[in-house]
DNA sequence: CATTTTTCCGCAATCGTTTGTTCATTTATT
DNA sequence: AATAAATGAACAAACGATTGCGGAAAAATG
């Protein structure tokens, strides 16, 4: 059975010259004949040579593998992003190492082992819901193996991120509602862990006092992203003496989860309760009330964005450079249906 | 920068031993002393020693590396494949490299030669609804690495495959339709190169066999699957003198794409038309009018399945043993709403 | 023709780990 | 006490490719 491929040795054996030669010769070396380097590569085209991949990620001590760690990939707004990401490795002649913490923190931290045990070249991750801390990340520094945060970024500093600016498109999004002509809008947010950095909160909040309008902290109710968390928080809103005419949530999976729930209280979507959403995934489409608008938050581009930043930091690492923290923020776009 | 790793050879020389015996106590070795045996573990714990993955995949021959070849993640059918794959892998020390084909063979010729070259100890795969050859998979047994196809399994003989029985839940399915007083009932199928096994046709076709009614061939349409596809389908149906109360339907992500042209065309869903479908996805859930049926095809445990076929595969492959060719066949389940 | 320069290629080490073999030392056996 | 057996550890090769260095043969120079 196991046919043993061509190698190096092995055309050096059969041409009788070192396999010093072959390989410089495969690698167009000035310092190699033409005579010899015609014969090497004929041979080595007859015997359908090709590297020994893990020979040389050995002794490089380079992988050319990214680890990617995300909470699922059931959310399209991930896939989406591996999207990005994967073209942009494919260009770099990198490959894909993928992984779901299914927003498990334990889960999420033998990943990282994993890939760190793999010696992926570098690590993107987007944190689960359950990642109170970054340790398993911040260990990476001592591997060497740059980490690049893209949407969901821990509130740390020392860090690379990419992520989209969400507080202008929350401020818009609220303004939006005013000018719209509602009073009373609730703000559903989603965990602690991925509210640290709470700009969604933070443009509510902007759009209120642009407004003169106090904030009602009744309004703002919190989802573990789980249905039946989503329910609760909106059964508190239903719950109030005055009840919101619109909802700010968290994104549109959640909101999806909402608003089969409100439809289940007999609630006329978009005349009783309207709502306003992030992610503006294509699945909203299909449904009969989606909500009214959704910040687009470009998934495709935080993946090539992070994916580029990553190399970057590759390039530097290998060329012994030390390179500065990068937080990048791409645009959010509120889209109105 | 740069700080190297401690290695097996620090630890040797710190302790005065050699390599070898080092490597031995790090793996209880009956030949090393307790005396000496300790040391090594003491220092390697102090030193944080962990070994260098990349050395050990060149030399044993195996990366713990599994490549998966996907049309794409966007799919929910797909990423709960995905879950089941990625858990096996897990449980056996494996990761998981996943690549998107984008449905676009060049792409995914490309990510099984890459795949080669990281030397990944085996492939799932399913295929690209564009792939009209599976020569660069049948390459792969040039380099003893085992490919499992799974869902979208190629028709050819000498492979290995795990895939759902769609024909027992196809007849079922029309007969649902017939008893429930249907007798135009359309077929629409998908692109050729998905439907060389035809199991959904098949079953169709049996369907009016058994209530002995005659299959008219102006209601089976095609679609390659994209939005404008599926509409002229749909099109060709609603054009027809006798037109279909019933649609038979590719896939759930068709489906909705049909029922929403549908919609706009002022047809009454399910009054008007009816449809029935395939892959029971979460996402109709959310729909206003979702199909009335959707055949359950298991996706976790698809992935599930081809993963443990894999390892076998691989084991037998070590072992040095031939493997017959396995082609698993799992129950599908009608999931009537 | 003698010397310098250029051209071309081999030697050997290296990356970190594993493993078959050998060898010295200690312990057990008669 | 002499020999046999058991123990513990070192040596060296190997996996496949890369690379600095040195050196022989060929070409160019005076």
């Amino acid at each position: 059975m196991e046919k043993k491929l061509p190698t190096i040795k092995e055309i050096a054996r059969r041409l009788n010259i070192s396999a010093s030669t072959v390989s410089r010769a495969l690698h167009d070396h000035p310092s190699i004949g033409l005579r010899t380097k015609m014969a090497v590569k004929k041979l080595a085209a007859e015997l359908n040579y090709e590297p020994n991949q893990t020979a040389i990620f050995f002794k490089q001590r380079k992988t050319f593998t990214i680890g990617l760690v995300l909470p699922n990939l059931r959310e399209e707004f991930f896939s989406a992003a591996i999207n990005g990401i994967e073209d942009v490795a494919l260009d770099h002649k990198y490959i894909v190492l993928i992984g779901q913490s299914h927003n498990d923190l334990a889960r999420e931290q033998k990943l990282v082992e994993t890939m760190k045990n793999h010696r992926v070249d570098g690590i993107i991750a987007s944190i689960s819901s359950s990642t109170t801390h970054i340790e398993h990340f911040e260990q990476m520094k001592n591997y060497d193996i740059p980490v690049v945060f893209f949407d969901r970024v821990p509130d740390a500093k020392d860090i690379h991120s990419v992520s989209c600016n969400l507080y202008d498109s929350s401020v818009e999004a609220v303004e939006w509602l005013f000018n719209n002509g509602h009073k009373r809008i609730a703000y559903l947010q989603g965990p602690a862990t991925l509210n640290m950095k709470n700009e969604r909160l933070d443009g509510y909040v902007e759009a209120h006092k642009k407004h003169k309008l106090p904030v009602d902290e009744s309004l703002i109710v919190s989802t573990d992203l789980s249905v039946e968390g989503t329910r609760k928080a909106i059964d508190a809103l239903l719950l109030l003496k005055k009840r919101p005419t619109a909802i700010l949530s968290f994104n549109d999976y959640v909101t999806l989860d909402a608003i089969q729930y409100a439809r289940q209280k007999k609630l006329v979507i978009n005349k009783d309760l309207c709502f306003v959403s992030y992610a503006n995934v294509p699945v909203t489409q299909y449904v009969e009330y989606p909500p009214l608008a959704s910040v687009e938050q470009f998934p495709y581009d935080q993946g090539v964005s992070a994916t580029e930043l990553l190399f970057r930091l590759i390039d530097k690492k290998l060329a012994g450079q030390e390179s500065p923290y990068e937080n990048i923020v791409l645009k959010s776009e509120l889209i109105i249906r």
